[in-house]
DNA sequence: TTCCATGTTCCGCA
DNA sequence: TTGCGGAACATGGA
């Protein structure tokens, strides 16, 4: 599920439940969901604090500890929140359970340990020291950085935009949604492209992560999107053409043969 | 039982 | 140097 869309959505939620109530307790249930700081250090910052607001970057989602520093929070490929009040059960997959002070939960759940917990004492630093580009949608990616940044880059498409470090946000299942909304082939060569196909791409990028961000990522309801039509023997919402797979960048993407042609 | 999966990272190779 | 394929990580579900 978590791509940028998805964690928007988190932020949401996160947002909406769990803000300027007290941290009296946090358990982490598997260390190893723990990466880039210590345990101890966690339950340190974490301990007595409050989340005073959150910042969504990408795939991260930062939770601000006011004077303790940030909470960081991936999700991998299989993380989500869950909060609950009074004395419920954790759900299943939780790896981190934080108790507030009102007697309330926040669960944060991983099935495939995937994810990544960890604290920074600033986001910028953090993404920085990480090699984690801008946010896909944020302002500072321009039309033009777009295509600067395209037009350098060399090998196919669907690699470049999934690469983390260039921007930020999108994954397997939003690269081929950008690019059958711009009708381009997933092999494509950024430099085989000319400005207006550039453009053309840059557009889908930001009209698609908006659309499905608005949603919190809950994208079932877009019947006309590629997304909810990946799968073998599955057709084109467009034309009726079967889709087809290949693996690219050690994934499997899909795209109609017929809207997004190599040539 | 085998294969695949919305993520990242590391290695070897071209 | 850059990008890619493949493996690894870890686990569940088809």
């Amino acid at each position: 599920m978590p791509e940028l869309p998805d964690v928007v959505g988190m932020k949401r939620y996160l947002d909406s439940t769990s803000l300027h109530q007290k941290i009296t307790h946090t358990q982490i249930r598997d260390d190893r969901i723990v990466k880039g700081c210590s345990v101890q250090m966690l339950y340190r910052r974490l301990h007595g604090a409050k989340m005073t607001g959150t910042v969504q970057h990408g795939k991260f989602l930062f939770a601000d500890l006011s004077a303790d520093g940030w909470l960081v929070l991936h999700f991998g490929m299989t993380g989500s929140l869950a909060y609950y009040s009074r004395d419920e059960k954790p759900p299943e997959y939780t790896r981190m359970l934080i108790d507030f002070a009102g007697g309330a939960h926040l669960a944060y759940l991983s099935k495939r340990m995937l994810g990544r917990l960890s604290v920074a004492d600033d986001p910028q630093k953090y993404l920085d020291d990480n090699d984690v580009g801008p946010d896909a949608l944020s302002d500072e990616v321009t039309a033009d950085r777009f295509i600067e940044a395209m037009s350098e880059r060399r090998g196919a498409l669907k690699p470049a935009l999934m690469d983390q470090s260039l921007f930020s946000g999108l994954g397997n299942i939003y690269s081929d949604e950008v690019l059958f909304q711009a009708g381009l082939h997933p092999r494509l060569e950024a430099a085989d492209l000319d400005t207006s196909q550039l453009r053309k791409l840059y557009k889908a990028m930001r009209t698609v992560l908006k659309a499905a961000a608005e949603e919190g990522g809950d994208i079932s309801g877009f019947g006309q999107w590629l997304v909810n039509h990946r799968g073998k023997g599955k057709t084109c919402p467009r034309c009726g053409t079967e889709v087809k797979s290949i693996s690219i960048a050690g994934r499997r993407g899909w795209f109609c043969p017929e809207c997004q042609r190599k040539s």
